[in-house]
DNA sequence: GCAAAAGTGTTCAATGTACACCCATGC
DNA sequence: GCATGGGTGTACATTGAACACTTTTGC
């Protein structure tokens, strides 16, 4: 048998937000060989004392300065031409993020010369199988949406109805009754009402929600 | 940062079927330190030029000489501490086979004496994270089981409603009511009805079914 | 006062759940 | 003829889906 250590394992992170009223994920473009100029999800190898999940929180602070959302693992790709001239086999998952957190971006002395936003729905080339990873990680993300409210991990901390429907619908690139999905998402008893209302939209003002339970509760496997 | 080239990568299979009407699974006692002497679920190292799920085979095949079963990969496990002094990230997978299958085990010159079936419910001390690998297997098949019939892929071609029933049972560990388990089944259209009659029970034969589809085609993700 | 988004209920269909008795056969 | 597992249907509750108008505000 050949031996093991010649593999490499990194972790490769899909991070969806919403933004400019699209699903979007953050794209990386590279500038080196393999796939120079191509673009790809943020990624990078595991240390070797490094739990996954750390790996994969750490990539996601480089790339964001964001800490503590919701992160997921979907799958390991492995399949042995994935990457050229190497066996590289990684562990993906993916992330939410909320826009409001995203607007600390700017703050920070990040480079984001080359990192950009990319509509899931519209994507530019992609490097090695990451068009693969990235419509994987959206069918686990909609299958999850009907498990967990996970989408109030991709809004702000107080948010209306509308907005939360939104969000479904982005996620599930379908429009939904908007009659039928308050009922529901009322029904649930994970939202709590304030007297407060939104007035961003210049129109009648919307009442504000927030989520009751710890967002990082929903750990279904 | 670290080399990556000291991670090893193997996977590790639950391999379930259904034996002495218990949801059992395939361990092997180790040999050798770490964990000597404690069952362990069947796993093996990635070669370099193999698919994760080719190893995942290939590993199964030299455990039950069992080829084409259902196989799914359902986590990868890489806490740092899972393995004694050693950086072991291990993809996972479990199968299901069928116990007619296994009956050609005792046709071959597999070497079985520190390979055993125990019950899921039941399991001995398992070394390394094995436990939760296993517990971990079985809420991804009950959560498989909702969307797909799975199940089908533990019994043989032909089979009696009684038997598909508690193949189900086994899995959900709860029973199910026979009349609307029927009708559910009965309505998916997934079930060929045959002329045969199952002689195996002492009383009144059972009507045979078999499965309409390719099984390989529920590859939901 | 009108444009725009917020907010609100009912009807019908489909699905899930609870529940008990007769049937065909082997012995 | 009786014990055993096979086989069947109905009533009710829950959930999902379709569908249109009034309200509140900014301008």
């Amino acid at each position: 048998m050949q031996e093991s250590k010649t593999h490499e394992v990194t972790v490769d992170i899909v991070i969806f937000t919403i933004r400019r009223k699209k699903l979007e994920v953050l794209l990386v473009q590279r500038g080196h060989e393999p796939f120079k100029e191509k673009w790809a999800i943020p990624g990078g190898f595991i240390r070797l004392t490094e739990d996954l999940e750390d790996a994969a929180k750490r990539v996601l602070y480089e790339r964001t300065r964001v800490k503590n959302l919701y992160l997921e693992q979907f799958h390991t790709f492995g399949e042995p031409g994935r990457y050229p001239n190497a066996r590289v086999i990684t562990v993906s998952y993916f992330a939410l993020i909320r826009s409001d957190d995203l607007m600390l971006e700017a703050d920070q002395d990040l480079d984001i010369r080359n990192v950009n936003w990319h509509s899931v729905y519209n994507l530019p080339s992609l490097a090695f199988d990451h068009e693969n990873i990235i419509q994987t990680a959206l069918k686990k993300l909609r299958r999850r949406l009907e498990y967990t409210p996970v989408a109030f991990q991709l809004l702000p901390e107080k948010f209306t109805l509308t907005e939360l429907q939104k969000t479904y619908e982005l996620i599930l690139d379908k429009e939904l009754d908007k009659r039928n999905f308050r009922k529901k998402v009322l029904s649930l008893s994970i939202l709590n009402e304030h007297d407060e209302f939104s007035k961003t939209s210049s129109k009648r003002p919307a009442r504000l929600y927030s989520f009751t339970e710890n967002p990082f509760e929903f750990n279904y496997m």
